[in-house]
DNA sequence: CGCAGGATTTGAACATGTTCAAAACTGAGC
DNA sequence: GCTCAGTTTTGAACATGTTCAAATCCTGCG
């Protein structure tokens, strides 16, 4: 994704300091406030070591996103495995991301700062991250996984969701509610509508809606194998 | 909104000057190809003379985003005068955003770069645009207006037309098909459907599902006036 | 061992956004 | 015309992200 991947086994521990104490120094006084010689010198390398690693001082927040998506890939596994019910799974995914983002939401909105720039290699919905977004996507692709649906509502609801989660996230970092509390609970809220709506789409009156929207997206080119 | 605002005549100009400068070059290599030096040697000033005008580079853009809000409110009213059935007049105003940003697609990127960040000051979401965006969400309630809705209509429209315009200006500038007319016809059936969807809204099947969006909305604070 | 070749690390530059104290300018009041 | 207060403009620093060529370290091999 980076540079090479460091080779030797120094490397990759050295790499892991200075993200470490990166993510420290993220953590006690902001991104932005945190200069490259501050990591270098907490880490105990030179300043350009930590270049050696990183592209640049964003290339950390996305070596954290990434970290944070292995997070939820794996909690939410263990919770899908455990079988539960479609609205706790969903429910699951979500509250697993805001788990993980909770302590640190200066960090988070950091990922978010190049999504109007669609070359940036950080852009969140760029080329740069499909891969981190494909799993994102995945997350609730495996949520779905043994519903009995339509084959185009099987396409479109990872989709939605995940658009769902992001916009939420952004919500979430507004949220001065403790613990997020109303972001929370509109996460719920919006599932269980999402399901209602879902049962309600196969009622004769929405009929038509439902074709809409799904024939308006596929052209737009917003749904997978379009 | 920055600094003070210059106070003689001479400093109005040398402000637009550097302003407009600023522009042609952020058209011409992007926004962070292009440096302060350079705006400074094109409106033939010192570098610190921008300083003097725009509390830093980005504030250029938030100026910018500012003229387009100026220029879009002055076409709207224009339509809006006109009268035109409801569906013209959101049409009107979505598109009219999307014309004055189509040269500026690189431009229009950076202004959600702090999307993720409530305490920046150019964060589109946060305080420090607070006026703009209650203007830009104004446009939409003057496009509604005349319109007989039930009264929480009135309120969670306007909102929620905004919301639609800002994640389709992002499409917007991923839109790489000619004219962005995806986008385009997106906006269209999007708008579309939010009409159809009123009508529905009213069905007694929705009943349900339309006091649930609300109160949603209105516990996690997205409504205005609570 | 001692060396070759790669991986890692470094320190010194560089580029550029930003700050600041001082200089230059301007216009109102005498 | 002169002075003075406020405005504008400047040049020189500064801070910090980034680059790079060289130095150092390591490891497998003869």
């Amino acid at each position: 994704m980076f540079k090479t991947e460091p080779s030797t086994d120094k490397g990759e521990q050295t790499r892991r300091h200075i993200f470490d104490c990166a993510l420290e120094l993220f953590r006690e006084n902001g991104f932005d406030a945190t200069t490259m010689q501050e990591i270098a010198l907490r880490a105990d390398v030179a300043k350009s070591a930590a270049y050696y690693y990183f592209p640049g001082k964003e290339a950390i927040i996305q070596a954290y996103y990434e970290a944070v998506q292995d997070e939820q890939e794996r909690v939410c596994r263990r919770i899908f495995a455990g079988s539960g019910n479609l609205k706790a799974r969903l429910a699951a995914a979500m509250h697993a991301k805001f788990d993980l983002a909770k302590e640190d939401r200066k960090l988070l909105g950091v990922v978010f700062r190049y999504t109007g720039e669609p070359e940036h290699p950080l852009s969140c919905l760029g080329a740069g991250t499909e891969e981190i977004r494909r799993r994102s996507i995945g997350v609730f692709r495996e949520a779905i996984a043994g519903e009995r649906l339509p084959k185009d509502l099987d396409q479109l609801l990872p989709v939605a969701l995940w658009s769902l989660q992001m916009g939420l996230l952004i919500l979430f970092l507004y949220d001065r509610s403790e613990g997020q509390r109303r972001t929370r609970r509109l996460a719920d809220g919006a599932l269980e509508l999402t399901l209602k709506l879902l049962a309600l789409a196969k009622l004769p009156v929405l009929k038509p809606v439902r074709t809409k929207v799904l024939s308006l997206l596929r052209e737009a080119d917003l749904l997978p194998e379009g």
